[in-house]
DNA sequence: GCTAACATACCAACTAGTATGTATGTAAAT
DNA sequence: ATTTACATACATACTAGTTGGTATGTTAGC
């Protein structure tokens, strides 16, 4: 009986399941891409991470570049969904997204990173289509998201009606973006803080 | 008559001139890395854009490193100054940075290639101090730039009273490197021609 | 027994850096 | 004025390390 379950449920972590090597290939990847580039991640370090060897790896993936259009189509596009969709389908989305900047962190090892979307966007953008395009549709989907959050906010009198949601959900985006990469650079909590109240005065300023 | 001149003013093109060397190696390694990042940017490419060859790059710089040091304080910082610190230096600032943001190209091969500064701040920063400090002391002068002339404005009355110079100054700055980096991943030019409208609003709005 | 799911060993290409050679400019000595 | 001496400013050829990819072997599960 215990047998049977295993199968489908509790699955051992040290014999053969091809989905959790798959995952672990991603999220390896994932980190390592993020860490150093796409173009500078080291498939021998992606290995290590994953605890794998380059049999697993290119058993599950074709090569380097279809790993990175995983990583950006299965991790990073999940992530944003997770942190930008799901929260502005529901409630009032300048709510929402006053507590998503409100929630950034500000300690020089967060910013240090920067954010995943677009460290890939600004390598890999001008050098591939590919990923350019996978990116791209990323893009859109959070600008969707938030644009129909805003149509939706108008609708219930939550959003000023003189705004076009269409050019506020890029504004809102692209002060993101920009806020994160200069602290990225920086390193400067200051920066980012004012960065932060900068952005919840706006988005109080888009209220109805 | 003339050999005396040449010693100084009229270099001959094909003849030593270490000067002129330098700087075709400054100006193709600068090509390369906008190109194509700093950690994949090729020195034998390098080396085919400036005409020259191994011997002439490692008498001009110690490594690659120095290289890509020399990018940054040289020629970076030098079209950053050119195109916002002198121009910030008299006038309306609001004037000044409306017709930087207006004169912004909107084609898709201008916006491809993003802003060189913040290429390589988001590539280098989380990976080697020396290119992350010296990106950062770009940063820092461009925000002083135009934080200063936003102080002076003060004093002339052309800008309002209650903005803070220093957050004003780093919010321009987010907003435009912001929509810049959308807009290099996105390849749309409405993308940017909304921002571009919605930036010269912001200035707009900030006039005494 | 057969195939899926890996592990191991290896290769070929690329690339930063070096070692060495050489031509040029220049200043002092003759 | 010419030669000598020497440092500068490169060019050429080579090396060593890295890395994506492959070929082959091996084991687990049905």
């Amino acid at each position: 009986m215990l047998a049977t379950a295993r199968s489908k449920l509790r699955r051992s972590a040290s014999l053969r399941d091809p989905e959790r090597t798959r995952r672990k290939l991603l999220d390896a990847g994932f980190r390592e891409v993020y860490e150093r580039g796409y173009q500078s991640a080291d498939l021998d370090a992606v290995l290590e991470r994953a605890g794998v060897t380059k049999g697993a790896l290119y058993y599950h993936f074709e090569n380097k570049e279809a790993l990175g259009h995983a990583i950006i189509e299965e991790v990073i596009a999940e992530m944003t969904r997770q942190k930008w969709h799901i929260p502005l389908q529901k409630g009032n989305p300048i709510d929402t997204l006053i507590h998503i900047v409100q929630s950034t962190r500000t300690e020089v090892a967060e910013m240090r990173g920067g954010c995943p979307f677009n460290n890939l966007a600004q390598e890999m953008s001008p050098l591939d289509e590919g990923f350019r395009k996978r990116l791209a549709k990323i893009l859109s989907e959070w600008h969707g998201a938030m644009a129909g959050a805003f149509r939706r906010a108008q609708a219930e009198k939550m959003l000023r009606k003189d705004l076009d949601p269409d050019d506020e959900a890029t504004f809102v985006i692209a002060m993101y973006e920009g806020y994160i990469s200069l602290a990225k650079n920086s390193q400067d909590p200051k920066l980012l803080k004012s960065g932060k109240r900068r952005m919840i005065d706006y988005l109080e300023s888009m209220r109805a």
